[in-house]
DNA sequence: CTCATCTCAGGCTGACTGAGATCT
DNA sequence: CAGATCTCAGTCGGCCTGAGATGA
């Protein structure tokens, strides 16, 4: 387990991709061992606090605010449901949706999930001080939101050299 | 699709550990899309970029070199080997091992990869100038080399607040 | 009719674990 | 004996698709 010899070949230590990939895998690690002390994982997190931020919404739009898919968000609110964290309701002005609402246990529990993740963050980022934190969150913000559409589709004018080039 | 609506709550929006995953998610997905071209994934290039850089070595090292875990390696190690891209043979001197050799055609098949690769890396990071690129290696490396062994346990002296605190 | 919504039933990959055989 | 190495079998969560039922 001593990972400590052999260190990555400087092509794959510099490579950004594979920063950006290892520090995702640190981060997640870290994050679900925090909210897995409250017995939730990160879909969960992100639903309740869209929820807590938003109000009250159909599946479809807590889907779009979160990223978490038609079909994932269906089993996370199941999840959040069966722990009285949340609750579904038909929408009376429109019956194809079911409205989820954060109940009372869930605002608690999230108060909760927030300071773990707080602690989860402060562990994540501890070799930095301050202004390099804020640099990351400033680089990674504008990749991320360059790259916007996450369900964008890699066809159109999309670099990557053919096989012939 | 149009996800351009409703934007995530400023909660999920700034959070390091998140942006850090949604920016590895892009890159895997341009990263994956260009080795792609080639039928190769993440796991090949690794594993060929290091035999190419350190020549040889038993599963076990490659393992440690690569991040790669021990079960995967197998199947790394056959898919390449089936492509005749390695070569897996015994070591004579310590007969629990296979020395995994890359072949003429792994290192011509690694050229492409890296043309590739490197035009990837290009999309990923191409809203930032090339300071910001420099400082965004700086930052990711310093977190990663922090956390350094990936294998750690979240046991020992790790922050994650209690349920009781 | 088209379109959105919810649900179910899956697929696929990457990360990981356990256990056995073999060897040092 | 302990410990390393290779392999197989299988888990789990995240991401994603297809398709059906209902309703706007």
């Amino acid at each position: 387990m001593h990972t400590g010899d052999s260190p990555p070949p400087e092509r794959l230590r510099v490579l950004p991709s594979r920063l950006t990939n290892q520090a995702a895998l640190t981060a997640n690690r870290i994050v679900d061992h925090a909210l897995g002390q409250a017995g939730l994982r990160r879909y969960h997190y992100a639903l309740l606090a869209t929820l807590d931020e938003s109000g009250p919404a159909s599946q479809a739009a807590l889907g779009r605010r979160t990223g978490i898919d038609r079909s994932d968000m269906v089993a996370t609110v199941n999840d959040l449901a069966e722990r009285h964290l949340v609750r579904r309701s038909p929408d009376p002005d429109d019956r194809r949706r079911n409205i989820i609402t954060i109940t009372a246990a869930g605002g608690e529990q999230l108060v909760r999930l927030d300071a773990l993740l707080a602690a989860a963050q402060d562990t994540f980022l501890a070799p930095l001080p301050d202004d390099d934190r804020r640099q990351l969150i400033d680089l990674l913000t504008r990749l991320v939101d360059h790259h916007g559409d996450r369900t964008a589709r890699p066809s159109e004018g999309w670099p990557g050299l053919r096989p012939g080039t």
